[in-house]
DNA sequence: CGCGAACTTGAGGCGTGTCAACCCCTGTGG
DNA sequence: CCACAGGGGTTGACACGCCTCAAGTTCGCG
């Protein structure tokens, strides 16, 4: 597996690294593409440890799990960013990581990662703003959570989503949700009912066309107006 | 600043490190030794990033905030833990953190944290397991924000500050909390009030006994069971 | 073409928020 | 040493947003 030539190499682990560092990585860093089918996990929580995974194309959604049965999504990764970053301390995974459609990912044993981080120094700094960069998603994830209405949670949602997508070269209008109702509401801390009522609720409002998972934004800015127009 | 004689050291972010790597790190890692008064801000949301602090002794909170005044607390971190990784991705901190009594903090300058960590791979793997176990923690408390009813997070929030107490050598069963009803509830997303009938509920129940900021946990296997004795 | 899963929508109940009054501590100044 | 002020905490009554339960609809897939 090359790095060096690699259509992601821009938005993906060893970005900022010259030509010549990039070549030093090729067939170091990843050594196996691993493929992923729909519904599959790529690792589960409890498995041991041993690599991080860049994803290069697909869908996944992350879960944690306590003993009796309680579970929550806690995030909905695609193409260029890292799972398996919770494995880290204890050694094994402590989420569920499963492919919403089929993905593939490069696998990076973590052994060789922390080598080549010590060789290259921008491998290194860019592994840690990656990790910092996961905190403070979750920081902001808490926040919703915390305080925000499920209307709120649900356009914060949304915004984000195409925002990722736009980022990445989609339509930001135009977007096919490839998590259910149920995983949305788990992710927001709420009932996929509440879930479908906001997204009858914005297209009633005229914010978006919604059918069944294909959504079409009409008015970003009037979505983004749901997060201020709010009495704090 | 000595790190190879610091009463912290087996709880620290140099644990596991032989006694000369100790000694290499002296007044390296760690060039100064900051106070924070209560009340005071170590750093700020915005804040040029610089350095990552290690708690030596106090109290804190962090503290997220958006442009339309929303809050959200974040966590309590308190002696021994890690603060300002939220500051690597961006170059600023994207929280603030605030001294909930008076605390003494190790600053370490970042840019030193990474040179020494390519020199001692056990500092930087430790460094890379406590990165790690901030996303965990921040997972757990996605779950409780997510799954859990008001008085389950209550007892969550009352059992993880008991258990982190009780691991540096403090009574698990007589707190004196150091953050206000307000503080709580903004954590764990409720009101105040609905954290002062909790606690109000709980010492009815005969599980505690609670005046103020001090709470007297006399049955700290039946708060346990608030959290296995729900309809999943 | 038909089955089942996912989604939508409605009615009613419950948990938490809101608002307000009161109490308890702490600290300050006379 | 006491009086007082003020912030933090507690408790109650009521409102409302979200959950629960249920029925009906749509869509994807075998």
């Amino acid at each position: 597996m090359r790095c060096s030539t690699c259509s992601l190499r821009e938005s993906c682990l060893p970005v900022g690294l010259t030509d010549e560092e990039l070549e030093h990585i090729d067939h170091r860093l990843v050594t196996v593409l691993r493929k992923v089918a729909h519904g599959e996990a790529l690792f589960s929580a409890g498995d041991r440890f041993d690599a991080v995974f860049e994803i290069w194309t697909g869908f996944f959604k992350t879960v944690v799990a306590t003993s009796q049965g309680r579970q929550q999504v806690t995030g909905f990764p695609m193409g260029g960013e890292l799972m398996g970053l919770d494995g880290i301390d204890t050694g094994r995974y402590s989420v569920d990581a499963v492919a919403l459609e089929d993905s593939q990912v490069c696998v990076i044993p973590f052994e060789v990662l922390e080598t080549l981080g010590r060789e290259i120094p921008m491998l290194q700094k860019q592994f840690h703003r990656i990790m910092s960069r996961e905190i403070v998603k979750a920081h902001s994830v808490m926040l919703q959570l915390g305080s925000m209405h499920a209307e709120e949670r649900v356009a914060a949602f949304l915004l984000n989503l195409t925002e990722r997508l736009r980022a990445r070269g989609f339509s930001a209008s135009s977007v096919v949700l490839r998590m259910s109702r149920e995983e949305i509401g788990s992710y927001l801390g709420v009932k996929l009912e509440t879930v479908s009522r906001a997204f009858s609720k914005f297209q009633a409002s005229g914010l978006l066309f919604v059918r069944q998972r294909h959504v079409e934004i009409t008015d970003p800015v009037g979505l983004q107006h749901l997060l201020y127009d709010v009495t704090v």
